[in-house]
RNA sequence: GGGCCCGUGGUCCAGCUCGGUUAUGACGUCGCCCUUACACGGCGAAGAUCCGGGGUUCAAAUCCCCGCAGGCCCACCA
C-alpha cells in the first residue's frame, strides 16, 4: 500500500524528469499554434498562466487520443511593451539613446523577462518542445518576416502612402486601429460662436485647439435652422479665416447645434469629410506631439496645453456660449495609454480591405470553442475599414526590407532568405535602374503582429523545411485569448491566406481573461497583479492546473483566488486517498461480478462518455468538476464504502471479493486516464506506483456497452441510514434496524454490510 | 449609437438548447465524529424572492416581451 497520507506536490519535478514527449515528423501532425507569450513586465499575468495550463491539457488530450502532436513553444519578443518598458526600467528615452545601444538593453529586457515566462511554463508541466523554443527576434524568424513582406511587396499587396492616421506620439509611432482602445475619458464641450454675416452661428467641440486647421463648417440638409445656406462663409474665431458652409448628412441636427466644424484632423469622421468634400489638409499637430507652426501663437504646446488657452482667449475675446463639461470615448493607444492623434503620414500599408471577404468565407471553416466567441471575429471582420499600417518609428522590431536609391528615390527590396538590418548594412543588391549605386537604408520597422501573424507558417517550417511543412501545415488548432482575436487570430488568417491559401487551422480554442478575486480586470498599475510562480510553487502545479480547469466555464472570465487555488489541492488529496485505497489490494482482473458492481460501471461509463464529449471540445471545466462529482460524491463516499467489506473478503466469497477489488481498479484506472490531460502530475505519479508505466502512454477510456442497473434511490437510502445513525447517536458501526427499499434489493448484501443492517 | 455575453444560497458555479421531481455541486460557515484510504477527512445542518415586471402554459430558473444592473466588443455625435 502507497505509505504517504497525502499528495506532496514536491514529488512534481521528480515526475516531470521522466516525460518524453515525442513527434514524428514524417507523420501527418496535430499542430498547435501555441501563443508566444510577450515579455512586457513582471510579474506575469496569473491568467497567462492558467491560460497556457489548459493549452498543456489541450496537447495532452489530443496525444491520449492517439494524435501526433507537434506542440512548439515561442517567445513573442518584437515591438513596442518591451521597449517601453526598457525606457523606464532604464529611465532612458529610445529617439536620443544610439540604436545598437538600444536594441541591446531590450534585449536584455527580454532575456530576464523571458527566463521568468520559461520558468512560470515549465514549472506548469507543459508538454512542450523547451529544446527548441523560437523567438520572433531571432534572425531566422526575422528573416522568415521579412521574406513574407518581400512577397507581398512583389505582388502589389504592400504599398506606401500619405494618409492621415492614428499617431501615438509618445511612442512616436503610427499605430493601427487593431491596436486602438476606447477609454472614457473628462472633456470640455466648447459652444463657440463663428461669425455669420452679421450675426453668428454656434459650433460645439472638444478640440478648439485644432481651429487653424478648420476648412469647413458642415450642416445637415435637412436641418430647417440652415436652409439654403450651403456656400456661405462662415468666419473662424480667433484666425479670422472665411470657411465654406456645407451641407452633409453626417451632421446631426439634434446634437449640440446641429452645425460642426470640419479639422484635420479631430478624429476618423474629419478625415472622411476633409478626403470627400476635397479640403486642404492642415497639419496642426506635429509628429513630436505638439502644436505645429499652422497654430501660430500655440505653435509648441501640446495640444492639451494649447486648448486650455485657447478656450481662455476665447472666452476673453467673447466668443464662447457656454462650456459642458462632459464624458466621452476617446482613442487611446492600447500599449501605451496615450491619447491617440491623427496626423498625416507617410507609411507601409498591408492590403486588407480586399481580403475582408476572402477571411470572413474561412471563418466559417473553423471549428470555434466556445462557439459564441466566433462573433468576435465576425464583428470585428466587420469594422475593417481601411489598410493596415505597419511600418512602425521604433527600433526594436523586425527591419523593413528596403533600400531607397539615393538618386532617383526608388524602393528596392532584396532576394528573400537572409535577415536585413538596412539601417546598419550597405544595399546587398547591384546598382538601381537609374544608374545610382549609392542607397539609403529605410529606418523602421515592422508592426510586432507581422512576425507574430505568420506563426503557424514559421513553426511548419514554410519555405524551409518541405517535409516538416507537408506534415503540419494547416496546423489544426489555434488556442488563444479572446482579447487579442482582432489582432492575433485576425492577421493570422489574414497573412497565412495572402502567403499561402489555406486556412492556417481548423480549430480555434478561446480563452477567457483572468481577473482579481474580486471580477475586476488585472493589471499591474492597478496593483492586483498576482504573480502566478509563488501560488504555483506552494500548491503545486497540479492544484493549480485543477483549479484552472474547475474554476470557470470554458472561455468564460474567470477570478483568480489564492483561496480557491489552495482548495483544489484537496481534490488531488481525495484522489490520492481513494488510490492509497486500491493500492493495498491485488486487481485480480475480474470485475463488475455484482449488481453494485454493475451499477458503478455504469455510472463510470456515463462519466466517460460526458468525458469524451467535453474532451472533443476541449472542454476542461466539463470534465473536471464532473470527473470531481462522480470520483468524491459517487465512487469514493457511496461505491467505495459499500464494497469495502466485500473487498476485504468479510463474509463474502472468493468471487465477489475479486469482483469488488477489480471493478475498484477498473475505476480508478478509468479516472487517472481521464484526468491525466488536467492534472498530468498525480496521475502519473500514481499511475507508475500501481501499473507501472506512464499514464501518459495510455488512451482516453472509451464509453462501453453494457447492462448497468440504475442508481435508484441508493443515494437517498445511504443518507437516510447515516443521518438516522446520527440523530439517534450510533456510531457509523453500530448495527442499526432497516430494511431494503424497493429497488434497491440487488444491492442488499453490500447495504447490510455498509451499513450493518439488522432485520426490522 | 450598434452588437455580444451575463445576472441562481455569504462566494463561485451547474441546470436553461428539447418547460414538469423537495434547483446541482464546490468554497466558506456551524455541529458531531479519529468508522482499519483520507481530520488536507467523514457524517450531518443552516443558508436561494432562480435581478424586477408582464405574458404563453395545466405547469417556467428554463420559452416570449418590457425593464433594471453588470461585463466586453465595435462605432465618425462633433
Amino acid at each position: 500500500m502507497i505509505p504517504e497520507k497525502a499528495w506532496d506536490p514536491g514529488l512534481e519535478p521528480g515526475i516531470a524528469a521522466g516525460w518524453r514527449h515525442g513527434f514524428d515528423r514524417s507523420r501527418r501532425a496535430y499542430t498547435i499554434d501555441t501563443p508566444p507569450p510577450y515579455p512586457s513586465g513582471r510579474p506575469w499575468h496569473i491568467g497567462a498562466a492558467a491560460h497556457y495550463a489548459q493549452i498543456d491539457m489541450i496537447a495532452r488530450t489530443a496525444r491520449m487520443r492517439g494524435m501526433n502532436v507537434y506542440f512548439p513553444v515561442g517567445i513573442d519578443r518584437n515591438g513596442l511593451p518591451v521597449e517601453l518598458y526598457t525606457e523606464k526600467k532604464r529611465k532612458i528615452r529610445m529617439h536620443a539613446t544610439p540604436r545598437q545601444e538600444f536594441l541591446d538593453l531590450c534585449r536584455q529586457s527580454l532575456d530576464e523577462l523571458e527566463s521568468e515566462m520559461l520558468e512560470v511554463m515549465r514549472s506548469l508541466g507543459m508538454s512542450c518542445d523547451f529544446g527548441n523554443i523560437y523567438r520572433t527576434d531571432s534572425a531566422e524568424y526575422r528573416a522568415v518576416t521579412q521574406a513574407t513582406f518581400i512577397r507581398l511587396w512583389r505582388e502589389g499587396r504592400v504599398y506606401v502612402s500619405t494618409r492621415p492616421n492614428n499617431y501615438d506620439w509618445k511612442s512616436g509611432t503610427v499605430i493601427a486601429d487593431a491596436e486602438i482602445t476606447h477609454e472614457e475619458r473628462e472633456s470640455r464641450l466648447v459652444h463657440m460662436r463663428f461669425g455669420l454675416g452679421e450675426g453668428s452661428i454656434t459650433i460645439a467641440s472638444t478640440r478648439p485647439e485644432l481651429l487653424c486647421a478648420c476648412r469647413a463648417v458642415i450642416v445637415n440638409p435637412g436641418d430647417e435652422r440652415y436652409a439654403g445656406m450651403e456656400g456661405a462663409e462662415a468666419v473662424v474665431p480667433i484666425t479670422g479665416r472665411r470657411v465654406p458652409i456645407r451641407y452633409h448628412r453626417s451632421a446631426r441636427p439634434d446634437f449640440g447645434s446641429g452645425a460642426v466644424m470640419v479639422c484635420s484632423y479631430g478624429d476618423q469622421n474629419d478625415v472622411a469629410l476633409f478626403r470627400e468634400l476635397g479640403l486642404e489638409e492642415v497639419a496642426a499637430i506635429g509628429p513630436d506631439g505638439r502644436m505645429t507652426e499652422a497654430a501660430g501663437a500655440y505653435a509648441g504646446l501640446r495640444p492639451s496645453q494649447a486648448r486650455e488657452k485657447i478656450i481662455a482667449d476665447l472666452e476673453e475675446a467673447g466668443f464662447v456660449e457656454e462650456i459642458d463639461e462632459i464624458r466621452h470615448m476617446t482613442p487611446v493607444s492600447e500599449r501605451s495609454g496615450n491619447a491617440v492623434e491623427i496626423i498625416p503620414m507617410e507609411e507601409y500599408y498591408v492590403r486588407q480591405t480586399d481580403m475582408v471577404g476572402d477571411v470572413r468565407g474561412a471563418s466559417a471553416d473553423i471549428a470555434f470553442h466556445p462557439e459564441k466567441h466566433r462573433q468576435i471575429l465576425l464583428n470585428w471582420l466587420d469594422s475593417v475599414g481601411m489598410d493596415w499600417p505597419v511600418s512602425r518609428r521604433r527600433f526594436y522590431g523586425t527591419e523593413i526590407p528596403v533600400w531607397y536609391c539615393e538618386s532617383c528615390g526608388m524602393a528596392h527590396v532584396p532576394e528573400p532568405g537572409e535577415y536585413r538590418r538596412p539601417w546598419a548594412e550597405e544595399w546587398p543588391g547591384g546598382p538601381c535602374g537609374c544608374g545610382g549605386t549609392k542607397f539609403r537604408g529605410e529606418e523602421r520597422t515592422l508592426d510586432t503582429w507581422m512576425d507574430s501573424s505568420i506563426s503557424p507558417l514559421y513553426i511548419s517550417g514554410w519555405n524551409r523545411d518541405e517535409e516538416l511543412f507537408r506534415s503540419a501545415y494547416p496546423a489544426a488548432l489555434r488556442p488563444q485569448a479572446k482579447d487579442i482575436v482582432r489582432t492575433w487570430l485576425y492577421y493570422t488568417m489574414l497573412r497565412c491566406r495572402q502567403l499561402d491559401g489555406r486556412t492556417p487551422w481548423s480549430e480555434a480554442w478561446i480563452m477567457g481573461y483572468g481577473l482579481d478575486g474580486r471580477g475586476h480586470k488585472m493589471s499591474k498599475s492597478r496593483g492586483n497583479a498576482m504573480d502566478p510562480l509563488p501560488v504555483i510553487r506552494r500548491i503545486g502545479a497540479d492544484a493549480f492546473r485543477f483549479w484552472s480547469a474547475g474554476e470557470a466555464g470554458q472561455g468564460d472570465d474567470f477570478r483568480c483566488s489564492e483561496e480557491r487555488m489552495e482548495s483544489a489541492r484537496k481534490f488531488l488529496t481525495k484522489l490520492w486517498n481513494v488510490s492509497r485505497f486500491a493500492s493495498g489490494m491485488e486487481d485480480p482482473g475480474t470485475s463488475g461480478g455484482t449488481h453494485t458492481d454493475r451499477w458503478i460501471l455504469g455510472e463510470l461509463d456515463a462519466l466517460v462518455r460526458s468525458c469524451q464529449d467535453a474532451y472533443s471540445r476541449y472542454d476542461f471545466f466539463t470534465v473536471a468538476t464532473s470527473v470531481r462529482e462522480f470520483m468524491w460524491n459517487v465512487f469514493a463516499a457511496h461505491y467505495v464504502e459499500m464494497a469495502k467489506q466485500r473487498a476485504a473478503g468479510e463474509g463474502f466469497d472468493d468471487a465477489a471479493r475479486d469482483s469488488a477489488r477489480g471493478t475498484i481498479h477498473r475505476v480508478l484506472r478509468a479516472l487517472l486516464r481521464l484526468l491525466a490531460p488536467v492534472i498530468p502530475f498525480i496521475t502519473d505519479g500514481l499511475w507508475g506506483r500501481m501499473y507501472g508505466g506512464s499514464v501518459h502512454s495510455e488512451r482516453l477510456p472509451e464509453p462501453e456497452e453494457g447492462d448497468y442497473p440504475p442508481r435508484g434511490g441508493l443515494l437517498d437510502f445511504n443518507s437516510e441510514i447515516w443521518n438516522r445513525k446520527k440523530s439517534s447517536g450510533l456510531s457509523l458501526r453500530d448495527p442499526v434496524r432497516a430494511g431494503i427499499p424497493a429497488g434497491l434489493e440487488g444491492f442488499a448484501p453490500d447495504l447490510e454490510a455498509m451499513h450493518r443492517l439488522e432485520k426490522p
